[in-house]
DNA sequence: TCTCAAATGATAATAATTCGCAAAGAGATG
DNA sequence: CATCTCTTTGCGAATTATTATCATTTGAGA
C-alpha cells in the first residue's frame, strides 16, 4: 500500500518513507513530526528528524496526508487526507476528527470569496476535552477554598 | 477607550499597553506581534518585543483581541474580538475577515461534540488572493515555455 | 553492474516565542 | 506628596519547531 503510493507519486521508494507513511496511516492521534519520528525510530533507529519533517511536508503538499495546525503550536498530521474537520482541546491540544455534513454541503460549490479563489475550508472547533473540563473544575473549586 | 478597557480588566494602565491596544484596534491587517511592535515603536522607541508578545497574549486570553493562527506560521491578532472567520492566502498568508451568516446560525446552540465541550468555532478558508493567483499563473505559463 | 539525480543524516541556522531577573513604574494608602 | 507593595517592563538568554547545508549514501533506470 505505502509502496504503491510512493510509486504513484513518482518518488523513490525508501525504507524511511515506507515507514513514515505506515506510521501516519496507522496513527489515530494526529501526531506531530516529533511523535512520528519516535515511532518510525523503532523500526529505523538511524532515521533523522529532518527526514521526517521533510517527508511529512512533502506528503502534505502532495495531498497524501492532512496537515492540521491547531491553535498554533506544532503542526499535526493525519493519514486521512480526505478533507475533514477537527475539534481541539484548548488546554491539552488533543485533536479529534469531527463530522459536519451540513457544513460541507453548504460549502460545496463556493469557489470564490471576494478576490480570493477558495481552495478549501478548515473548521477548527475550540473546545475542552473531558479530562481538561475536570481539571478546570478542580482548579476553580480549590481556588475558591484556598482564598 | 483603551484606558477604560484596561481599567475594566483590572490591569495597570501603562503607556505601552495603551499604545498596543490602540495599534491593534486601528489595524485592519491582522498584524503579527512583530508588526505591532514596529508600529508601537514609533511612539515608544524603547518598548521591548517581549512586552508586545506578553500583552497580546494576555489580551487574547482575556478575549479583548482575537488571535488568528493561519496555516501555522506566526500568530496574527485582530482588534475585533467578536467571533468571526477568516480567509487566508496559502501563498502570501494575507488574512481577511469573512462573513458566513448561515454557518454561524448553524452552530448556534451546539455546545457539545462527543466528550468535548465546545467553546467556539473558527473557520479558516484556505485560498489564493488575487495577486497570488496571477503569480501562480505566470509561474505556470513560463514553466511551460521554458521547457 | 554502472551512473547519477534524489534522498538521507548530522549538524548548524533560523524564526517565533517564552523565560528569568533586575530595575522602573503604577496605584493604594496615610 | 511620600512611601510601600505589587505589577510591569526591558533586556538578554533559553526554548521550540522547523528549515537549510552539505557530505555521503542509495534507489532506479540504462
Ligand atoms: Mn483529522
Ligand atoms: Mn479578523
Ligand atoms: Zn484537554
Ligand atoms: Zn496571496
Amino acid at each position: 500500500m505505502a509502496m504503491e503510493r510512493l510509486r504513484h507519486l513518482g518518488w523513490a521508494v525508501t525504507p524511511q518513507r515506507l515507514s513514515i507513511l505506515r506510521v501516519v496511516a496507522d496513527a489515530k492521534d494526529h501526531p506531530r513530526a516529533e511523535t512520528v519520528f519516535e515511532r518510525v525510530r523503532r523500526e529505523h533507529p538511524h532515521i533523522s528528524l529532518a527526514t521526517v519533517h521533510r517527508t511529512l511536508e512533502r506528503l502534505a503538499a502532495a495531498g497524501e496526508v492532512c496537515k492540521v495546525t491547531p491553535l498554533h503550536d506544532s503542526a499535526r498530521y493525519d493519514g486521512n487526507s480526505a478533507p475533514h474537520h477537527h475539534v481541539v482541546c484548548v488546554r491539552c491540544r488533543e485533536v479529534q476528527d469531527v463530522e459536519v455534513a451540513e457544513f460541507d454541503h453548504h460549502w460545496r460549490g463556493i469557489e470564490q470569496i471576494g478576490e480570493f479563489k477558495v481552495l478549501g475550508v478548515a473548521l477548527e472547533v475550540r473546545a475542552l476535552c473531558a479530562a481538561c473540563q475536570q481539571k478546570t473544575e478542580h482548579a476553580r473549586s480549590s481556588r475558591r477554598i484556598a482564598r
